[in-house]
RNA sequence: GGGCCCGUAGCACAACGGUCAGUGCAGACCGCUCAUAACGGUUUGGUUGCAGGUUCGAAUCCUGCCGGGCCUACCA
């Protein structure tokens, strides 16, 4: 037994987040978190919600509402929609909380006192208007280089050239529209992650074995242009954690934040001492600390592509410049984005499938499955109304619902709602369980890799298994020849249903739990396949379930197809 | 502009120097009848974007081109 620290990228606060989203960390993390647990592993799986930035504040500030209200609504709605998809974290914290506020004033103090933050004076757009310094991307105007009218201050959609705010033709804001803007001076904290350039270099270069994508993200930023550049660390905001050292003021940064992408892996450390105070766990140091037992523990992180430099460089400096014995990560797993009918999700244009509409339209494990056994692993990958139809009517309700259905009401019909008693175990039945024992090893060592997809597929492998059983030994053909054969078959396509229950719970939680309940076992994972199919005794009772998994229809499907093409908020 | 990734059967994806380029879905045919008209078997589809090159041998390595996507540090 081993113990795994998980997290999931940090979702941010500011709306409620599409398919795209979910298959890029939360949903793989709790894959694995689950399939860790069911073989016997302590696990501690994290996330929260990221709270602090311009975003939430303007997005507070449309919804007529105090910023920290607003974010405390939003994190009750993302946890619910969080619970709804199963996915089980330990903790689900909050970025704005005390304890990451702390904690981040204490790594900003220890970063500043090994050298590693500098002051920096730079000047900035400031709207009168707004009341508040303007991110570049704030910021409208006409580009200098194209003359397009809506361009950005950070880049030019239209022709793509980068921009620097004061180059646009009539600026204007783009939260107030105002015009009234200005430059400012303002002085901001650097991380010097340009001094651990080197140490960072050697860390990526010695995970062979983490995702190319991964590490080919780090590497260009390591070594793209001029190399790893500092990154200013607080903002001109209201809302965030205040800047300071430790507990004691920093002179000069009075009123600033610091800025989220810095604030916000801390929250890693910071939502297991949530969960301690929560009272759902009582020792976060062993998790946290090598110090402390964190020694052993192996720690996975989860994320989309865009979140992999703030993971490989940034929070890592964060880490190693604090010269204290925090655990730094094992293993970051990545993944390319899921494309919606041949295009981007959006949430600007309400194009996709966003995640309470996933809920109110179908149950979790759909999407799960779906999602999951096509997670865009090796690259961008592509989701259709018709391949999801497809999938899930394929997978879920022919290949395993309709598997559970004709086993339970064979026996019912035939034996009662029964493990019937009787007959030995032929050449067949051993062929079967030595093809399983292979089967599940390798789905274990797919699980194991994180090899989301080869998972998936090896598990459908060892549904079909089981109908080709069934059709090879034809109980109801032998029933008529030799009832005690029959009961014997039948015996052991009812082990099947309890085998698949514990293998796919990590995939279909919801689904498995339906499945171990109707043969009234538990989820027990099946270290020794062959004896796992001898589990449910002959005489022990079950129920036949209700339909696992309902079709998606035709008319289903047009419908929706029809209703998340998009133009609707 | 720079960088990274991708382009493989109708569709979604595997193979990452070496047996006839595989799997699922869709299509065709056969079988079964226990089951959510479900299941099983067989089978039709690919000069692996294009053009060169390296090699005994390339989808796989190199060069160029075409097409798509992502990132580019003040959105997170």
């Amino acid at each position: 037994m081993a113990r795994h620290l998980i997290t999931s990228a940090i979702p941010y606060i500011n709306g409620i987040k599409h398919l795209g989203n979910l298959v890029g960390s939360q949903l793989p993390a709790d894959l694995y978190a689950r399939y860790l647990r069911d073989r016997g592993h302590e696990v501690l799986f994290l996330c929260a919600t990221d709270e602090h930035g311009t975003p939430a504040e303007i997005a507070a500030q449309k919804a007529g509402k105090p910023v920290a209200e607003y974010c405390e609504e939003m994190h009750a709605v993302q946890a619910e929609i969080a619970e709804g998809f199963g996915l089980s974290f330990d903790h689900f914290g909050r970025s704005s909380s005390d304890r990451n506020k702390a904690l981040t004033q204490h790594f900003a103090a220890r970063l500043d006192a090994a050298g590693l933050i500098r002051e920096v004076s730079e000047r900035q757009m400031y709207s009168n208007a707004d009341g508040r310094f303007l991110p570049d991307r704030y910021i409208e105007g006409t580009c200098p280089n194209c003359g397009f009218e809506s361009a950005r201050g950070d880049q030019c959609d239209n022709c793509t050239k980068q921009l620097d705010p004061v180059d646009l033709i009539d600026p204007r804001s783009t939260i107030s529209g105002s015009t009234d803007l200005e430059m400012r001076e303002t002085k901001h904290l650097y991380l010097r992650q340009s001094a651990m350039k080197d140490e960072l270099s050697d860390w990526i270069d010695r995970q062979a074995d983490w995702p190319v994508l991964t590490t080919s993200i780090a590497r260009k930023w390591l070594h793209d242009g001029d190399g790893l550049q500092d990154r200013g660390i607080t903002r001109d905001l209201d809302w965030g954690v205040p800047v300071q050292k430790g507990d004691q003021p920093w002179p000069g940064m009075e009123g600033k934040v610091f800025y989220v992408w810095f604030d916000a892996p801390i929250e890693y450390i910071a939502s297991a001492q949530e969960w301690v105070d929560a009272g759902k766990g009582d020792d976060w140091e062993r998790w946290w600390r090598t110090d402390r037992g964190a020694d052993d523990v192996r720690y996975t992180q989860f994320m989309g592509k865009d979140n992999v430099p703030f993971h490989t460089l940034g929070f890592p400096v964060t880490i190693l410049g604090s010269g204290e014995p925090w655990k730094l990560v094992d293993y970051i797993k990545s993944f390319n984005y899921l494309n919606y009918d041949g295009g981007q999700f959006s949430t600007s244009r309400g194009r996709g499938v966003f995640q309470d509409q996933a809920l109110e339209i179908l149950p979790a494990d759909y999407w799960r499955w779906w999602l999951l056994s096509r997670a865009p692993e090796s690259g961008d990958s592509e989701f259709t109304w018709e391949g999801f139809q497809d999938g899930v009517n394929k997978d879920l309700a022919d290949v395993l619902g309709n598997f559970v259905s004709r086993v339970t009401k064979f026996c019912r019909s035939k034996f009662g709602e029964t493990v019937p008693e009787g007959g030995e175990w032929g050449a067949r039945e051993h062929a079967l369980a030595e093809d399983l024992t292979r089967r599940v090893a390798a789905y274990a060592r797919h699980m194991d890799a994180i090899e989301v997809r080869k998972a998936a597929a090896e598990l459908r492998g060892i549904w079909v298994a089981g109908n080709e059983y069934l059709q090879a030994a034809a109980p109801w053909a032998t029933f008529k020849t030799d009832p005690e054969i029959a009961a014997m078959q039948v015996r052991l396509g009812l082990n099947l249903i309890r085998l698949y229950a514990a293998l796919s719970e990590p995939f279909i939680p919801f689904a498995a739990r339906a499945m171990a309940g109707a043969m009234r076992t538990d989820l027990g994972w099946p270290d020794d396949v062959t004896g796992a199919l001898g589990a449910l005794p002959p005489g022990h009772a079950f129920t036949v379930p209700e339909v696992l998994f309902a079709k998606i229809t035709d008319e289903q499907r047009a419908d929706w197809a029809a209703r998340f093409a998009g133009t609707r908020a």
